[in-house]
DNA sequence: GTGTATATCTCGGGG
DNA sequence: CCCCGAGGTATACAC
């Protein structure tokens, strides 16, 4: 990683058109060629940037940073105040849990935790307009699409319309209802929802974690 | 701005749980408090971070960063290779031209450019479900919502359909009609435009920018 | 590659 | 403060 302190003028030319007047900011070029400028605020965002693949032209007035899809970006320099390089090596990378494809994991082991009887059909059930979450059938063998979130908003509410609309059109599962699944669902999102005849569950995370692995119960 | 360069481990506990493994990164502290964990690539996000406002402890094993949110950064610092204090000072900031607010301004201007004889009643005309881009009066004194994107998705169909829902449901503004304008609007977003008869205007940023200032056409 | 959905989204504006 | 919408969103994943 390439980290360089300047006085700069920065002109971007692509998705839009952005300029950063004359000031002292820090460069940052990573191994994989991507180019960042920040300032001394403004959270992690950098002020402007350039992702890899790009192509990296440098001259005594400054670097000149364009890609393929004719985006430029021209950093002017007037001085620098320091330049280097640091070796970091490949990093081993960001583990997460708690996001929506693990809640997806958990609920397609345990259908029955989002209603009494609830059986997987399939998960990821494909349809010309996106993927449903989970596709299952009730205790009364009615169809069931699932649609999970980490937080229920109206957006969840529409996709999972298109979603009933496109399905109910289908012969063979219809009539299908609707369910939304979110560890906190948001009033606005329960009244549309509720205007549809779509379902709400709230579910409690740690709970599910604990319900797959019972045995851990148990001591 | 604080830069350090070191061997680290790294645990995030907030709106999810993270962990970094040993490796040797970049640590940024900006002057505005925020903290960010940077590796030699993934484009310009930071593997991991903080933002202001928060609060960090350094001891002798790393840093602690905390915000009254209850999330933690913790950074266990195992071998420092570089420590530096850089001054950049105020930055004048980005000025950005070419966004959703300039076409607005645009259209808001010229509603004619959107179809003949169009007159806007409100920009931003409110409602309780969010604001309406531009509500307007076509020829035959029609209510016209129009909604403005730089790219015309589903998503922006789904919005107007809220809006004309809500506005249709307002006996002095129905029958209100809706129309997507975007620079470019995709084959999807017309489709589902058309079955809700939503109408789709692509529009020319440079054209409009030349109406805007017709006598600049002459020279 | 396009299309679709997610994100510790981030960021800003308005009530 | 939350809610809502835009973003050079970026990123992952399926088709």
């Amino acid at each position: 990683m390439r980290l360089v302190v300047a006085e700069c003028t920065v002109t971007y030319e692509g998705r839009l058109t952005a300029r950063l007047e004359r000031a002292r900011r820090l460069l940052m070029v990573k191994a994989d060629g991507c180019v960042a400028i920040h300032a001394d605020g403004g959270a992690y965002k950098p002020l402007n940037w350039m992702n890899a693949p790009n192509t990296l032209v440098e001259t005594d007035e400054g670097w000149r940073v364009s890609n393929q899809k004719g985006e430029v970006l021209l950093i002017e320099i007037h001085d620098v105040d320091s330049d280097t390089n640091v070796e970091l090596g490949v990093d081993p990378g960001l583990q997460k849990d708690g996001v929506e494809s693990h809640l997806q994991e958990l609920l397609a082991e345990q259908p029955g935790a989002l209603e009494t009887g609830l059986q997987l059909i399939r998960r990821e059930y494909p349809t010309d307009i996106g993927p449903v979450d989970l596709l299952c059938r009730d205790a009364d063998g009615t169809t069931v699409a699932v649609e999970i979130k980490r937080r229920g908003e109206i957006d969840g509410v529409e996709q999972l319309t298109r979603y009933l609309e496109f399905l109910n059109a289908q012969p063979d599962l219809a009539p299908v209802r609707g369910v939304l699944a979110a560890q906190l669902i948001k009033p606005q999102a329960k009244v549309l929802a509720g205007t549809r005849e779509i379902g709400c569950v709230e579910l409690d995370y740690d709970r599910l974690r604990g319900l797959e692995r019972p045995q851990q119960k148990l001591f």
